[in-house]
DNA sequence: TTGCAAAACGAACGATCGTTAGGCGATGAT
DNA sequence: ATCATCGCCTAACGATCGTTCGTTTTGCAA
C-alpha cells in the first residue's frame, strides 16, 4: 500500500526500486503534466535528485522511461479486465460490471499512468507501439465480446456493439482527467455508478 | 464548404486567410498528431512553404498559434452547445438530446481541433488557460443544467448528475480520438446513437 | 584493510530549439 | 515615376536538447 497522502503513483507489478523507480515515478508526474516533449531530461533528473548523466545508468534513453510506463499501464489495465471478465463466467450483466468496474477503477487508482498511457502513444517508437496497440486491442475485445454475448443472449440491446463500447470504454477513460480525492467522490462510488450507466445504456427501455 | 477531400480543419468561424491560415491549418495537423512540444517552429514553416523566420510577421509566438486554435475550438464548440439548448426550449429530452448531438458532432467534424482542443491546455499559459477555462466551464454548465432540469422535472433520474455529464461529455469528447470516415459510421449515426445512449442512461428502467 | 562493482559525478558533444535583425524584391497607391 | 508597405528571405543569436565520455565517490565483501 502506498503512502495515504498522495495518489498511487505506479502500480503493484512495477519490480522498479530505488533510483530506478524514483526515475519512474518522476517522469510520471512530469509527463502526466506537460506531456513527454514538454518535460527535459534535466528535469526529470532534477527531480530525481541526480545529475543527466547518472540517469543512463539506469535506463536506455527518455523514449525507454515513457514505453517503460505506458506499457505498464496498459499491462495493469488488461490483466484487470481479464480477472474481472472471469470472474463472472455465467452472468453477462454482472461480467459487464465488473469489467465496467475493473476499467473504471484503473483510471481512478492511476490516473497520471492512464494519461501518460493515453496520450504520448506518438512519442513511442513503431516497435513499441505495435506492443502497445495489441494489448489495447486485447482489452478493447473483452469488453465487446462481452457486449456481443449480451446482445446475443437477448440480455443487452443496442444498435450497434463497437459504439456502444466506444461510449463505455471513452467515458471510463476520461475519469483519469478529471478524478481526484478533492472532487467528493470514493472510487467505490464512481465504479458503481458507471457500471450502472453501462448497463442502462446496453439495456433497451 | 471545405473540399470534400480532407476532413474539415478550421471551422467557418475563422477569418484567416492566407499564409496566416495556412500556419493554423498546418500547425492543428502536426499539433494534433504528435502535441504542441512535438513539433517544432522549423517543421510548421516548412509544411506552411516558408522559412522559420517568416512566420513571424503573421503570428507573436508558437504559443500564440496554439491559443489561436483552442480558442477557436472552443468557442466553436460553446456556441454550438447553445444554439442546440435554445432549439429545444420546451422539452427536456430533446434538448439534450440536441445538446448530445451538437457535442458528438462538432468533434467528429473537427477532430484535430478538438485533440489539440482538451490535451495541449498546459502548454499555454495561464491567461490563455484561464479564458478557455471559462469557456469549458459555460459548455459544461449548459449540460449540466439540462440533465438537472431533466431530473427536475421528473423525466430524468440519475444517481448523481455531475457523474452522468462526466459520462456524457467524456464519451463525446473520445470521439476526436477515434472517429475517422473510413470507420464506417456517418457523423449522423454517430451523433444519434450517442444521443439516444445518453437518454438511455438518464431515464431509469 | 583492501578490492571491486555500482552509482554518481563534471564536462562536453553535436544538434536543435524559439526568436530576432536586417535586407531584398514585388506590389499598389500617389 | 516614386515611394511606402508588405511578404519573404538569409543569417545568426543564446539557450537548451538528449546523450556520451572518463573519472570519482560510495558501499559492501573478502
Amino acid at each position: 500500500m502506498d503512502d495515504a497522502d498522495d495518489v498511487n503513483l505506479l502500480p503493484a507489478r512495477s519490480d522498479a526500486d530505488g533510483t530506478h523507480r524514483r526515475l519512474l515515478e518522476v517522469a510520471l508526474l512530469t509527463f502526466g503534466e506537460r506531456g513527454f516533449h514538454g518535460v527535459s531530461v534535466r528535469e526529470l533528473a532534477e527531480a530525481a535528485g541526480i545529475r543527466p548523466s547518472s540517469m543512463y545508468a539506469h535506463l536506455a534513453s527518455k523514449e525507454a522511461l515513457l514505453m517503460e510506463l505506458v506499457a505498464m499501464g496498459h499491462e495493469e489495465h488488461r490483466d484487470r479486465l481479464r480477472a474481472a471478465r472471469d470472474s463472472e463466467p455465467d452472468n453477462v450483466t454482472e461480467r459487464m460490471r465488473a469489467l465496467v468496474r475493473a476499467h473504471v477503477r484503473l483510471h481512478v487508482e492511476y490516473p497520471l499512468l492512464a494519461r501518460v498511457a493515453n496520450r504520448e502513444l506518438h512519442a513511442l517508437k513503431p516497435a513499441g507501439l505495435e506492443k502497445v496497440r495489441a494489448i489495447r486491442e486485447e482489452a478493447q475485445g473483452m469488453l465487446l465480446q462481452t457486449i456481443q454475448d449480451g446482445v446475443g443472449a437477448g440480455v443487452f440491446s443496442v444498435p450497434d456493439a463497437w459504439l456502444a463500447l466506444a461510449v463505455i470504454g471513452g467515458s471510463g477513460i476520461r475519469v483519469a482527467e478529471w478524478w481526484s480525492p478533492a472532487m467528493g467522490y470514493t472510487p467505490q462510488e464512481v465504479e458503481d455508478t458507471y457500471a450502472d450507466f453501462a448497463i442502462r445504456l446496453l439495456t433497451a427501455p
